[in-house]
DNA sequence: CTGCATCCTGGAGGATACTG
DNA sequence: CAGTATCCTCCAGGATGCAG
């Protein structure tokens, strides 16, 4: 964000920066964190490195296809790693990169305001069913 | 969060205890950022109260049917406002609520993560497209 | 001006079967 | 064990037209 401008206007101003929305940085890491699976495979792998196994049972109901292809767009953007043993049967171990341990500071914070007030949110929704 | 529970247990135990997934604080507050317009909108709105038309000029290439919706979303979700002026022709205003301000906190966390390591990503996804 | 109703397309993501 | 390949479904979201 450069300095001198506000949040808003770094956001607007992003979007004028950047009009193809796949080369948005903010874009893209919303888009990330918005996958279905990745902030849960993130936060599994900033507890320890796992294997490919091991991440499928841990996380429970993810197909293998999106285990695969979640933690190959995570490896792409540089926040997982990926180690082959060439062992038989082959074993496979992922890891959060330092870039991925970074992203956990301001993951966490928006993990705790969800949780701080998702009781308002659902009260906020019961009323404006009521309503309407 | 409950204290005691590190990021990563919480974000495991919350799958455990929201088994429905559209009842989860964490992927409910995680979808809600991530639609197309949400941050955006946001955003916006954290410059200053918006009319309708504004707000849509202003993000310039949202569809109306996209900013209506995305806006009774929010509204459900009670982090946005909406103040109808019963003129003619009529005026509506939309503007954050107090909830929806506390968002901007860990909002803007995550934002500045996404410009500080959008270079970092991006030469990770280049070098990635090289190797493959 | 501020919407709602309708139609339509692309892509995320599930289920299943096969491979080194 | 750790994937790849196909097929299929569902829905976010765009385009367009109508209404109060």
């Amino acid at each position: 964000m450069q300095p001198g401008l506000s949040f808003e206007e770094n956001m607007l101003e992003a979007r004028q920066a950047y009009p193809d929305v796949s080369q948005c940085p903010v874009r893209g890491v919303l888009d990330q964190i918005a996958n279905k699976w990745s902030v849960l495979i993130i936060s599994a792998l900033a507890e320890r490195p796992y294997r490919f196994g091991e991440l499928r049972r841990e996380i429970g109901d993810i197909s293998q296809r999106m285990l695969t292809q979640t933690l190959r767009d995570l490896q792409a953007d540089g926040l997982v790693e990926r180690e082959v043993f060439p062992t038989t049967p082959p074993s496979v171990e992922y890891r959060l990169s330092p870039l991925g341990h970074s992203l956990l500071v301001p993951l966490r914070s928006l993990v705790q305001w969800s949780f701080d007030n998702f009781p308002a949110i659902r009260e906020a929704r019961q009323q404006f069913a009521d309503v309407a």
